[in-house]
DNA sequence: GCGACAG
DNA sequence: ATCTTGTCGC
């Protein structure tokens, strides 16, 4: 089954955003998450091109990481092309449906979603971690490598350090220091889980490099399958 | 009104 | 996201 069989699939952002509103009534936030969730997936894209419209080749990446070792467990790759046109809020139309294929070809039911992006730290608090973790179920963050929507202080130089990201009066994400002197990563929640217990996950998984360990495995194993397939 | 804007 | 040369540093 294809999530474009759910619903029609948006043709225009007006219709995207009828669907993110839709369905952000059956996010579950504020739950305890997965402290030492048994795997971790990561999942990442690469576009051939310029990636910007609809219609763009990628190839969407799924890694699956044991929880404590962090070896790879399992990996499932789906090559496709962009469903929908880049635009800031709307994401997650572009790769969700491949996504989801690359996803469906795990064997592996992972602990937790680890998301390139945002989670409710979103205009519609409806980001692509919260778009994930409903359509599978599964805990779900978002770890975002630049800003999006928020305001914040910088956080302290150390590992470990964090500041509350903000927006309209809430707490949307924290601002997470993962290494010494390097530029912080955003963290939110999607699904399933809280904001503490996402930090401390995101903390264990980047040990020696400032983004978790699982993002950098489904980065490089989608470059590769995009490579692979001739593009 | 003008700019900024995940990947 | 991707396109790209050189450059600084461990």
């Amino acid at each position: 089954m294809d999530v474009r069989d759910l619903h029609p699939w948006p043709s225009t952002p007006e219709e995207a955003e009828a669907i993110q509103d839709l369905l952000r009534p059956m996010l579950e936030l504020d739950v305890p998450g997965p402290a030492a969730p048994s795997t971790v997936a990561g999942l990442d894209v690469s576009y051939a091109g310029d990636g910007g419209g609809t219609g763009d080749r990628l190839a969407a990446a799924v890694v699956v990481l044991d929880g404590t070792t962090l070896e790879v467990v399992e990996e499932s790759v789906a090559v496709g092309t962009a469903a929908f046109p880049y635009v800031p809020g709307l994401f997650a139309f572009r790769e969700l449906p491949t996504l989801l294929e690359a996803l469906r070809g795990l064997t592996t039911t992972p602990g937790l979603l680890v998301c390139d992006g945002f989670g409710i730290a979103h205009p519609r608090r409806f980001g692509l971690a919260c778009h994930l973790g409903v359509l599978t179920g599964l805990p779900a963050i978002g770890v975002g490598k630049t800003a999006f929507i928020g305001t914040y202080d910088q956080p302290g130089a150390r590992r470990g350090d964090a500041a509350p990201l903000r927006d309209g009066g809430e707490v949307v994400g924290r601002v997470l220091r993962t290494r010494d002197g390097v530029k912080p990563v955003f963290v939110s929640v999607g699904h399933r889980t809280d904001l503490g217990t996402a930090c401390r996950n995101v903390l264990a998984l980047a040990r020696e490099y400032r983004l978790p360990e699982t993002t950098r495995r489904a980065d490089r194993l989608s470059r590769d399958a995009l490579a692979a397939a001739s593009g």
